[in-house]
RNA sequence: GGACGUGUAGCUCAGCGGGAGAGCACCUCGUUGACAUCGAGGGGGUCACAGGUUCAAUCCCUGUCACGUCCA
C-alpha cells in the first residue's frame, strides 16, 4: 500500500542514481533507431544553477524523455563553459578577497592555475544541480570547453579561418573595457542611458578673427582633439573652413574641415573631432588623414601624450579639470544637461572606451551569408517563428567580430610572431616554428600572441566540437546536426549565431534542425537575471521545498512563447497537489484490486464508463503526443494536468466506485483492469515533465497484475500509441448525461441551500428513451454522487418541485421542503430573463438573411438548436415558476 | 530614432473569427473509506481605447495610449 504523499527528497536522489546507473541515459545502440540529439546551452563552469537554467534545461529534459521513450536514440549532451570573462573576473575578486595579489602579481602561469584550482573546486555544483532537478544527460559524454579535443577543434578553426582569409589582424578602434584591460565585442557592451552634460566649449581661431563653438559630453576627450568639423552646406562656416583654430590647454592648431558627420541643426553645428577615442571621429579622421592622438592607457588614465599636469589622471578626474581649465580661461560658453546612451562593458560594468589597438578580427559578414541562407530556406527552424526576424536583422548587419581579449583565461590564440613581427598562425608551435624558419631561411626565435579567444568562438562550435570534430567519429556521423536548440532569446547573437556560422562552415550543415526559443525568467522588476546583478533566484531551495517534478511542471506550464515568466511559488504549490493528486488516485486504484489484466485490450471493454475513460485517454495521449513533438510544452502539461485531474480523478474515479463495489463481477473486473491500463497510460504520458513521482509509481504498481510488457523502468518504457478507433461517441454521450445530470443537480441543491443530509428523490420527467435507460442503469452512481435516495420516472413534476433541465431532458428535485420559496422564484426569474436576452439574440441573428444566407451552414444550424433549446428549456422554467408562485401563495 | 512583444477576472496567464476560460485568491457548504497537499457550489471581466473589414471581432486591419525588451 502506498503512503499517503510521496516523499521527493528521499526518493528523487535514489531514483536518480539508479536511472543513472542503469545507462538509460545514453542513446540506445539500436542502429535501426532513429537519432535524436541535443546539446546543452552549455553553462559556466564554477557557476550555479538559477532558475532560468532551470527552466531551459527542464524544457530539454521533458523533450529528449519524450522522444527517448519514442524509441529514439536521444543524445543530450551535457557539459561547461569555461566562460573565459566571467571566470576570470570571479577568481580575481576572490583574490582580491583573500591575498590582496593581483593576477599581474601572481604571474599569468600561477594566475592560470589558480583558476583551475576554482574549476576543480566548483565545477561539479552546477552539474550536481542539473542532477537534482532530473536532467538525464549522458554524462558518459560531458566535455569542457577546454578540454584538450575542444581545443584542437577550436585552433584548427583558427587556422583555417586565418588561411582563408576570415581572420586577420587590424588596428582600429575596439571597445576597451578599462577594468578588465581588454576589447570586448559590440554585444558585450550595454548601452545605458545616464544623465549628463553638453559643455559649450569656444575653440579660438589661430588668426585670432574670432571662436568656435564646439559641445562634447566628453570634455576630457579634447586633449586628443585633431580637427573641429562643419556641414559643407553650412553657411555659417564657409568662411572659416581650411582655418585653423588653436586647441586651448595643449596649444596645438587643428583644422576646420568640412564633413558631412557634422548635423547643422544639433548644437552649433562644430563638432570637435577626436579620431583614437569616438567611432565616427575615427572614420572622418580617415576620410581627412587626420593625425591619431591616442591619450589615454590600458586604464584608461591619461598618458604622455597629454600635457603633464593631466598624466596619470583617472579620466573622470581628467574631465573635471578640463572643464574647470576652460572656465578659468573664459571658454566655457555653456553647460547643458542631457540625458545620452554610454556604453558599459556587460560584466564589468564600467564605461568602455573606444581604444585604437592591434586586435584579431572575423570577417562574420562573409560566414553570415550561408548561415541567413539555411534560415531563410528553412533548414533551421526557430519556433516561434518571429525569432528568425531578429536573427536576420542582426546577421543583415553584422560587424567585423573582435576575438582576441587580453585575458588570461581561455583558448590561446595560435599564432606566434617573429622577430620582425610577421605572424606565423598554424595548429602546433612546432609546425609555426617550421614555417618560420622556412620563412627567414634561419632558426628564429617565436613568441606566442598573448590574447585568449573570446568565450563565444569556442561555444560557437560547441554541437560539433562535443561530438568529436575533426576526427570523424561515429557520434558525430550518427548525431550531427543535431535536431533541436532549446536556449534563451538573450543569446541569439552571442551563440546561435555564431553556431550557425561556424557550423555551416566547416561542417557543410547546419548544426540544429530547430532552435526553440524559451521565455526569460525575469526577477520581480521585470528585469534580468544575471550573476553580475546578484538578483538571480535559487531554484534548489525550491526543489527543496516542493520536490523537482513540481518545480519542472511549474516551469513547463508555464513555458508559453515568448514571455516573461514571473514565478509564483504558490504556482508551485499547486502543482505539487497535482502530483499527490495522482499518487492518491493510484493509491486508490491499488486499495480497489486494480491491476494490469493479461492480454488486455482497451478497444474491448464494454461498459459505457470504461469506453468512455480510454476514448479520453487517447485524445489526451495524440494531444500530448502532437505538442511535445511541437515543442508545445505549455499545451502538454495543460492538457495532462485536466485529463488527469478534471476527469481522471473527478469522474471516472468516482463514477467507477459502484462498479469497484458491486456485484457484478464481470463489470468490476474490466473496470480493475481499465484502471490499471489508463493509470499506465498516465504515467507514461506525465513522465517526461514529472519524471520522479510517475518513476516511483511505476516501480510501486509493477507488482499488480500481469507483468508490464518491456519492464524496466518507465524512462525508457514504449510511449504510447493508441488508435483513435478507442473514441467511442455514444459512451462519450452517456457520460456527459450523468455527469450533466449531476452538477447540474447539485447546483440546485447548492443553490437554494438544500442541507446536505436531505435525500429527495430524483424525478425524471421528461427524457428520451435512450435518455430513461442511461439513467436508470446509473441510478445508483447518480443517487450516491447527487445524494438522493432514489431515481424516479414521472409523468409531471409535483408541485414544490424544483426543475432542471439536461441535454434536453427535464429532471426535478422535490426540495420544496428544504428551501426559501422566495430565493428559489429569484433564481428562476434570473434564469428566465437570461434565456430571454440569448433567445431574443439568437432570432434576431436568425431573422438577418444576411447571416443566413452567408455564415456556414454547421454555424447556422446551431444557432437554430439553441433557439429551439433555449425556447424549451425557458417554457420549462416559466412553468415551474408559476407552479411556484402558487406554492408560495398557499 | 528603428524593431519586436505585451495590455483578457483581485493576481499569474490560456484562448485568437461564431455568446469568454484555467490556476491561485475570495465567499458558502462539506471529514460519504484515495486524496483537507481534498471535495461540492458560487461571486467576479463593455477581453486598453478609437476607427475599419465582416452576416459575425477579444481574435483580422489601421491609428492612439500604456508597459516591456532588443538594436541604434
Amino acid at each position: 500500500m502506498l503512503d499517503k504523499t510521496f516523499d521527493p527528497k528521499t526518493a528523487e536522489p535514489r531514483l536518480y542514481e539508479a536511472w543513472e546507473k542503469s545507462g538509460g541515459f545514453a542513446p540506445t545502440d539500436d542502429p535501426n533507431a532513429e537519432p535524436f540529439s541535443i546539446v546543452i546551452p552549455p553553462p559556466n563552469v564554477t557557476g550555479s544553477l538559477h532558475i532560468g537554467h532551470a527552466l531551459n534545461n527542464t524544457l530539454q529534459d521533458v523533450l529528449i524523455r519524450f522522444e527517448r521513450m519514442r524509441g529514439k536514440a536521444a543524445l543530450w549532451l551535457p557539459g561547461t563553459d569555461h566562460a573565459g570573462i566571467a571566470t576570470q573576473m570571479v577568481v580575481e575578486r576572490q583574490l582580491a578577497l583573500s591575498g590582496n595579489l593581483s593576477r599581474r602579481d601572481l604571474g599569468r602561469d600561477d594566475f592560470v592555475a589558480k583558476v583551475w584550482e576554482w574549476k576543480a573546486q566548483s565545477g561539479g555544483t552546477i552539474v550536481n544541480q542539473l542532477k537534482r532537478l532530473g536532467a538525464s544527460c549522458d554524462w558518459s559524454r560531458e566535455r569542457f570547453t577546454l578540454d584538450e579535443g575542444l581545443s584542437a577543434a577550436v585552433r584548427k578553426v583558427f587556422v583555417k579561418l586565418h588561411k582563408e582569409k576570415l581572420i586577420y589582424r587590424d588596428k582600429r578602434l575596439v571597445n576597451w573595457d578599462p577594468h578588465f584591460q581588454t576589447a570586448i565585442s559590440d554585444l558585450e557592451v550595454e548601452q545605458r542611458e545616464v544623465d549628463g552634460h553638453y559643455w559649450h566649449f569656444a575653440y579660438p581661431l589661430e588668426d585670432g578673427s574670432g571662436e568656435i563653438v564646439v559641445a562634447t559630453t566628453r570634455p576630457e576627450t579634447m586633449l586628443a582633439d585633431t580637427a573641429v568639423a562643419v556641414h559643407p552646406s553650412d553657411e555659417r562656416y564657409k568662411a572659416v573652413v581650411g582655418k585653423a583654430v588653436r586647441l586651448p590647454i595643449v596649444g596645438r592648431p587643428i583644422p576646420i574641415i568640412a564633413d558631412e558627420y557634422p548635423d547643422p541643426e544639433k548644437g552649433s553645428g562644430a563638432v570637435k573631432i577626436t579620431p583614437a577615442h569616438d567611432f565616427n571621429d575615427f572614420m572622418v579622421g580617415k576620410r581627412h588623414n587626420l593625425p591619431v592622438i591616442n591619450i589615454f592607457d590600458d586604464f584608461a588614465r591619461i598618458n604622455d601624450n597629454a600635457p603633464p599636469e593631466y598624466r596619470g589622471l583617472d579620466r573622470f578626474e581628467a574631465r573635471k579639470k578640463v572643464v574647470e581649465a576652460f572656465e578659468a580661461l573664459g571658454l566655457l560658453r555653456e553647460i547643458e544637461k542631457t540625458r545620452h546612451t554610454v556604453p558599459h562593458g556587460d560584466r564589468s560594468g564600467v564605461v568602455v572606451e573606444p581604444y585604437l589597438t592591434d586586435q584579431w578580427y572575423v570577417a562574420a559578414d562573409v560566414l553570415a551569408k550561408p548561415a541567413i541562407k539555411a534560415v531563410e530556406e528553412g533548414d533551421t527552424v526557430f519556433v516561434p517563428k518571429n525569432w528568425e526576424k531578429t536573427y536576420f536583422e542582426w546577421m543583415r548587419n553584422i560587424q567585423p567580430w573582435c576575438v582576441s581579449r587580453q585575458l588570461w583565461w581561455g583558448h590561446r590564440i595560435p599564432a606566434w610572431y617573429g622577430p620582425d613581427g610577421k605572424a606565423f598562425v598554424e595548429e602546433t608551435e612546432a609546425e609555426a616554428q617550421k614555417k618560420a624558419d622556412e620563412h627567414y631561411g634561419r632558426p628564429a626565435p617565436l613568441k606566442q600572441d598573448e590574447d585568449v579567444l573570446d568565450t563565444w568562438f569556442s561555444s560557437g562550435l560547441w554541437p560539433f566540437s562535443t561530438l568529436g570534430w575533426p576526427e570523424k567519429t561515429g557520434d558525430l556521423a550518427r548525431f550531427y546536426p543535431t535536431n533541436t536548440l532549446i536556449t534563451g532569446f538573450d543569446i541569439i547573437f552571442f551563440w546561435v549565431a555564431r553556431m550557425m556560422m561556424q557550423g555551416i562552415h566547416f561542417t557543410g550543415e547546419v548544426p540544429f534542425k530547430r532552435v526553440f526559443i524559451n521565455a526569460l525568467v525575469r526577477d520581480a522588476e521585470g528585469k534580468k537575471m544575471s550573476k553580475s546583478k546578484g538578483n538571480v533566484m535559487d531554484p534548489l531551495e525550491l526543489v527543496d521545498e516542493y520536490g523537482a517534478d513540481a518545480l519542472r511542471f511549474t516551469l513547463t506550464a508555464m513555458s508559453g512563447q515568448a514571455r516573461d515568466i514571473k514565478l509564483s511559488r504558490q504556482r508551485i504549490e499547486g502543482y505539487r497537489n497535482f502530483g499527490t493528486k495522482l499518487w492518491n488516485a493510484t493509491r486508490f486504484c491499488q486499495m480497489n484490486g486494480c491491476a494490469r489484466a493479461e492480454g488486455f485490450d482497451p478497444a474491448a471493454v464494454r461498459a459505457p464508463l470504461n469506453r468512455w475513460i480510454v476514448g479520453e485517454t487517447q485524445r489526451t495521449a495524440a494531444a500530448v503526443t502532437e505538442a511535445l513533438a511541437d515543442c508545445g510544452f505549455a499545451d502538454a502539461a495543460e492538457g495532462l494536468y485536466r485529463f488527469i485531474w478534471n476527469q481522471f480523478c473527478d469522474w471516472y474515479v468516482e463514477l467507477a466506485k459502484p462498479l469497484l463495489s458491486g456485484a457484478d463481477a464481470a463489470a468490476k473486473a474490466e473496470t480493475q483492469a481499465t484502471a490499471a491500463w489508463v493509470l499506465d497510460v498516465i504515467l507514461k504520458l506525465l513522465h517526461p515533465v514529472m519524471p520522479f513521482i510517475t518513476e516511483e509509481l511505476w516501480e510501486k504498481t509493477a507488482d499488480l497484475g500481469a507483468p508490464r510488457p518491456q519492464g524496466g523502468f518507465l524512462m525508457t518504457a514504449a510511449w504510447p500509441d493508441l488508435p483513435a478507433a478507442l473514441i467511442d461517441p455514444a459512451a462519450d454521450a452517456e457520460v456527459a448525461l450523468i455527469v450533466e445530470t449531476i452538477t447540474e443537480g447539485r447546483s440546485v441543491r447548492q443553490g437554494l441551500n438544500v442541507p446536505p443530509s436531505a435525500q429527495p428523490p430524483l424525478l425524471v420527467v421528461e427524457a428520451s428513451a435512450e435518455q430513461r435507460r442511461v439513467l436508470e442503469a446509473s441510478a445508483a452512481l447518480v443517487q450516491r454522487l447527487l445524494r438522493v435516495a432514489e431515481v424516479r420516472f414521472v409523468d409531471a413534476a409535483p408541485a414544490g418541485s424544483i426543475p432542471y433541465v439536461v441535454a434536453g431532458a427535464t429532471l426535478a428535485l422535490p426540495v420544496a421542503d428544504f428551501i426559501d420559496i422566495a430565493a428559489e422564484r429569484t433564481r428562476l426569474t434570473k434564469e428566465v430573463a437570461a434565456l430571454t436576452a440569448d433567445i431574443d439574440r439568437t432570432a434576431k441573428k436568425l431573422a438577418n438573411p444576411d447571416f443566413v444566407g452567408r455564415a456556414p451552414e454547421e454555424v447556422v444550424e446551431e444557432n437554430r438548436e439553441r433557439l429551439a433549446e433555449a425556447g424549451a428549456a425557458k417554457a420549462k422554467l416559466e412553468e415551474a415558476l408559476t407552479r411556484l408562485g402558487g406554492a408560495a401563495g398557499a
